[in-house]
DNA sequence: AAATAAGTGAAAATGATTGTCAGTTCCATT
DNA sequence: AATGGAACTGACAATCATTTTCACTTATTT
């Protein structure tokens, strides 16, 4: 069984809460997935597989993952939550097209000294941040021409 | 009057839209007040003078004066949208207090630089960003302690 | 003044998310 | 193995911010 289960498994014990076939199944579909998908895309795979498996208990399984450090829940202004994932994932930003809706995961060392520096000058003690680029992308910097 | 009830006037005459004696009431409200207020805290000081105005209406309003360019949506994520103002505003970010809420507007030239270099490497054509700094901060992190 | 277009506000609709609750499952203790 | 209690599940209802609808009013044009 892969660590990142093994993982979930250790932190359901460590705060009494049970590791339920639900449970188990959700965390595959999640694990398997491509990044970035909705609580509505979530449930249609897990559907697929177990289709006895409810909304709301996705809902319930995926802020609990949440918790558990595995995974993201990501926000681009849409009212749409996504989740992302988080385990030996290192932290990074988006940039996003505005036309097409493809994101790119970034990362600069530079600006995130930058942003520590900032919070210092504020007397603020960082605990995290949040960077999205809005723009066109490449291909679609092209159409639009 | 004002430069930017001016500024707005002129935008909705050139869209054929109708300067109404509501819209004037919440923009008069807007102008007046601090910054970052949700629609339910708008409406409010709203209705404190003008009783008569619905909350849709404040709605409509807000919406027809963030496209005017005059007010802009912020999002920190807590599912609510507040307004803040636009007009002969510099762009600027926000550091957030996790623990009071309170938040510090912030513009730093090299980060902001640094993002159009990043847009520059992955080839897009950036039109805006939104960068939020989340942690405790001065007051906050001495009651903690 | 009539006709037309836009605006208003109350209420209903929407859509994402959370709460409720009766029934089920799991676990520890007899 | 039986039992009692706690946690879990899933269908549905509730919530909350926001948008839409619609009957009615107000403003503008002819």
């Amino acid at each position: 069984m892969g660590v990142i289960k093994e993982f979930y498994k250790q932190y359901l014990l460590n705060n009494k809460i049970r590791y339920s076939a639900q449970r188990d199944k959700i965390l595959d579909v999640f694990l398997k997935m491509e990044r970035h998908l909705s609580i509505a895309q979530i449930y249609e795979l897990v559907r697929n597989k177990y289709p006895q498996i409810g909304y709301t208990t996705v809902y319930r399984a995926m802020n609990l993952i949440c918790k558990a450090g595995i995974a993201e829940k990501i926000d681009f202004g849409d009212g749409i939550s996504r989740f992302e994932h988080k385990y030996g994932q290192e932290h990074h930003d988006h940039l996003i097209c505005l036309n097409c809706g493809k994101f790119i995961e970034v990362i600069d060392a530079q600006i995130e000294e930058l942003q520590r520096q900032l919070a210092k000058t504020h007397k603020f003690v960082l605990k995290g941040h949040k960077m999205q680029l809005f723009g066109t992308c490449c291909d679609c910097s092209k159409d639009i021409k």
